[in-house]
Order: structure tokens, then sequence, then C-alpha cells
DNA sequence: TTTTGTTGCTAACATGCGTTAGCATTGTAT
DNA sequence: ATACAATGCTAACGCATGTTAGCAACAAAA
């Protein structure tokens, strides 16, 4: 009789959500199936469901995971006492990794949120609305203070985010340049054209 | 007997991949069913058959519709003789003007074609990464004539194309800026950020 | 060893899916 | 008016899906 396979303090959960990460991000939440899962974990459908409530409960679980971490973080850099420019860059330097390290996750909290079913869907949507307005407003507070061009603000936080979301291509790629440099280019572009005069990257 | 509408010059398959292409980027294309197609398009499920050959075909229609439309622009512009960072503005423009305009094809082509199966599969994915060859190899050229920062020519595609995909936000937002505001933002943050000088936009 | 809770299995269910067959209705040209 | 092609409808098909019920095997505690 197949077992799910687990080290201390990995639940058999764990080992599933991270499973349905991994197969909800190669084939979308759709076209993904329990029996694709199951066979993935190494056991028949079924059994799943001796640790899960359903196949949406998977996704509540990745994509208020992911947006938990990000709002922390934003609550975080918030209150440092540094530049707006340096906030935004701190921001996007903590998506990067989080795009890196936690791929699957990340990619699957970004693309298929929409199938959440109602008190989460909406639920979701209002943090992901008031984290774009947060980032927006630190980018406001930048251009007050003159560190950040004249912009719209939520064009550049979209223009950032969806950026980001980009590292997807540099992941399925076969000649990836190094994550520290990927990440480097990326803040170099994204910040340069934010400042005034381009004078690189901040410290 | 309800019968679908069409003008001049409007094919009834033309409703349909319109009508598709709506429900393709609200739904996804796995989750909009047949069914729901029909409804949009005010008939029966089966009698869209007499106009199609399958839900993949209408996905076929759109992807290389699009892609098409890119390819022929990046021929286009290519030949022209001007400097890479202006061709690169151009392209970008045409990205972007796609997006706003085709907003519903672009985005299912862009988010979608996983779905396509495999004779057209491999050549869309083909044709998508000679796009960004041949977009990577304008900025390469940019930076060697000392136009462009010295940055990953690939990475710096990645986060051109991924960030105009962005305008989406921009899409469902329901306060927003102009179309044009829009573009100029999006271009004096792109551009300003692969220019050594942030001089500015283009002519 | 017995007991008890955890985990897995087989079988099956209801439902929704893409699609086809066969026939009815409509529009168009002779 | 008659013929023919284009278009639509109802009914149904086979299949994959998420999920449940009921029972068997296991692990851990008594």
């Amino acid at each position: 009789m197949a077992r799910i396979k687990t080290d201390k303090n990995i639940s058999r959960k764990d080992v599933i959500v991270t499973k349905a990460a991994i197969l909800f991000r190669e084939k979308g939440f759709k076209a993904a199936s329990m029996r694709d899962l199951a066979e993935a974990v190494g056991v028949e459908a079924a059994s799943l469901y001796n640790h899960i409530k359903s196949k949406t409960e998977l996704l509540h679980e990745l994509c208020f995971g992911v947006a938990n971490r990000f709002m922390h973080k934003i609550d975080e850099i918030e209150g440092e006492p540094i530049s707006a420019i340096h906030k935004v860059e701190k921001l996007l330097r903590f998506h990067i990794n989080e795009m890196t390290n936690h791929y699957e996750e990340v990619y699957v909290s970004d693309r298929e949120w929409k199938h959440l079913s109602d008190p989460y869907l909406s639920n979701f949507q209002n943090q992901r609305r008031i984290y774009r307005k947060r980032f927006a407003a630190i980018i406001e507070a930048g251009i007050r203070e003159k560190e950040i061009k004249k912009i719209d603000a939520p064009t550049a936080v979209l223009i950032m985010l969806h950026a980001i979301s980009g590292i997807e291509s540099w992941h399925r790629s076969t000649q990836k340049i190094s994550a520290e440099a990927l990440e480097e280019n990326m803040i170099t572009i994204l910040v340069g054209g934010l400042t005034p005069q381009s004078p690189g990257k901040g410290s």
C-alpha cells in the first residue's frame, strides 16, 4: 500500500499542496486533474481527500500563502526610515527572490486566482488591490520627493509587477543567466527607468 | 430559430472567434465551455460546429492571428534605417497598441497557448522563441552602438513583453488613464530604463 | 496484544464536457 | 414556385471530472 512520504515537520497535506503547485503551474488549475495530482504524489485520487477538503482548497492555500508573504513584506518595508526609491528597490528585490525561489506557488497565485470561488475570490482581489495601492503610494511619495520621475504611479506598479512575472520565461529558458545576474539586470532596467538621471542602482 | 447576425464582410465564423476570445479571456480556455460560447453567440452548442471544426481550432485561429501580426511588424521594423533604440520604441508602441485595441485576442494568445495541441503547439513556441531572439538582437545592436545600457538583452526583452501584458490590469481598472497617457507612461518608464542618460523618450 | 486513529484502496456516483447524427428551418438563386 | 445550400435544433454519445462511501491495511499507544 503506497504511503505519502514525509520528513519531520512536513505534513502530508503540505506534500500535496507543493505537488499541486507544480502541477497547476504546468497545466493550469482547470486542466490539472486530481488523478494527475494523485499520480504525482504516488497515491490513488480518492486518498487525497483524507488530507484535503477539495481541489479548490489547494488553490486557496497557495494563493493566500503567497499573498500573505507579500503583505507582511510591504508592512515591514513601509515602516522603514529609508527613501522611497530605496523602498521600491527592496520591494522589487523581494518580488524577484520570491519568483526565483518559490516559482511554482507565486506563478500559480498570479495566474490562477481567477478560479477561486467567491468568499475567497473577493477577498483575494481586495488584498491585491490594496497591495497595489500601497505600492503606488510609495512611488507617489518618491515623486513628491523628486526621487522619481513624474509618471503615473499605478502604471509604474503595473509595469513592475508584470515585468517580474516574466521571470517565468527565465525559469523555462535553457541558457539561464544566474539568479543574481537576473536580479541585478532587472533592478537596473526597472529602477533606472524611474530615476530622473538614471544614476544606476541604489545601494 | 435563432440565427447568428452578421454584417457584410464578417463571416459567422468570425463572430464566433471574436466571442470566443472574450470568453477565453474571462474564464480561461479550459474553463470556458462550448455551451457558454453558444450562449454568448445566441445559438445552441451543436450549431457552432456548422462553422468551426473544434474548440481547439478557435484557439489556433486566435494565437496564430496574433503571432502573425507581430511577426509582420518585426519584419517591417527590422528593415527600417533607424537607430536601435528607435526600433525598440516602435516595437513597444506596437505592442501597447495591440494590447489596447485587440485586448482579448492578444491576452488569450499570451496566456492560453499552452492548450494548443502538438503540431500547432511546437510551431507557436518556435515563433515565440524566434520573435524574442530577434527582439533581443535589436537590443544587442543598440548596446554595441552605445545607445543602450550594457544589460542582458534577453532579460530586457522579457521585462518589456511582460510589462506590456500588464495592460490587462489597466483594462480592468475602473479609473483608467487614457490610452495615450498609458502609452507615453510605459514608453517613458521602459525606454528610460534602457538609455544611458535617461534623455527622455525618442522622437 | 489489543485498541484506536490514520491513511489508503476499490468502486461508484453525478455532472459537465466536446462532439456527432439526423432532421427541420431558413435564405437564395433559378 | 422549386431546388439547393446554409444554418439551426434536439437528442444523444462517450469520456473525464471532482467527490463520496465503505472497507482494508497500517502505525502508534494502551
